[in-house]
DNA sequence: TTTGTGTAGTTGCATAAACAACTATATGCC
DNA sequence: GGCATATAGTTGTTTATGCAACTACACAAA
């Protein structure tokens, strides 16, 4: 349906996602000005940690929309900076549970605040209803390549 | 101004950009299912290169977001697959100006095709409404960051 | 029990990113 | 001219990604 109208110099910005690297790049900035030594592809596995711990590397996987080796090592850059640890399932023994040390547990408080920070920062001036939107298309955008069999290779 | 009405769950996709992830890795898929062998962040520079030829390699990086390190060994890699030449300017000697080869050359029409086709794919049932609102939010806040002094760094 | 198939995780390799430190050239001011 | 400073580009290091190939375990069917 959207076919022509959307002029090919717009494109761009979709595809490289300059929006969201800024973000990345405004988070982890205020992360290392406030001492913290984590990166953002880091701290987006702590966040869901803190969801919820003793998650899979595969569950990590599906929620960060990642590959298995990008998550293997990335817990282990955070189990060599002590901030997790993998724990062997005993029901399978294939499976690796992850669960956060004290470190990472005090980190919580303080990176989510920098996130709400860094989003505030970024969101100026943009109304409730315009972030609505953005979300669905995103959502969307994601969904309707998702559905095809390329995540699955 | 939008502050508390900015869910913490919903944060984390504008924060990873998942969404121009995956339309990355599907014109990635595509170029390769088309015999392409381009990454997308090759294809990024060319596609500047096909609007101005002869750009140098610091408006390449005011152009793709990109630092200059980054710019480098992307130009570096270009011009090993031969679809790139550096020519020093004869006017400041410290500039390099970026020229296409006829392979490059011959690579734009197939390539921009090819990313229309994958916009389309991810815009499916997203109206041009939408589409435009979702762009004016990214370039707002890729503006709100931007002005603050950290792209300067 | 064996065999086949699927799933969880790891390793190797190439490409790319961010950051810092560096070289070379240009430019403006004394 | 000579010096300070800014700009263009390169190199080194660490971290991350994508893909392919691999190991180990689970489970089901013969």
């Amino acid at each position: 349906m959207p076919n022509n109208q959307f002029k090919k110099g717009e494109l761009y910005s979709f595809i490289t996602g300059k929006a969201s690297t800024a973000i990345a790049r405004r988070l982890q900035k205020n992360f290392k000005q406030s001492g913290i030594e984590v990166t953002i592809e880091q701290w987006s596995v702590l966040y869901h940690l803190w969801k919820q711990e003793g998650q899979s590397q595969q569950q990590l996987c599906d929620a960060t929309f990642r590959d298995k080796p990008s998550i293997t090592r990335l817990v282990d850059n955070l189990e060599k900076q002590k901030l997790v640890k993998r724990v062997p399932s005993k029901e399978d023994r294939r499976i690796n549970l992850i669960y956060l040390t004290k470190e990472a547990l005090s980190l919580q408080e303080k990176t989510m605040a920098l996130a709400n920070k860094t989003l505030n920062e970024a969101l100026e001036g943009v109304t409730n209803g315009q972030i609505e939107i953005a979300k669905e298309v995103l959502q969307k955008v994601y969904d309707n390549l998702s559905n095809l069999p390329l995540t699955d290779l």
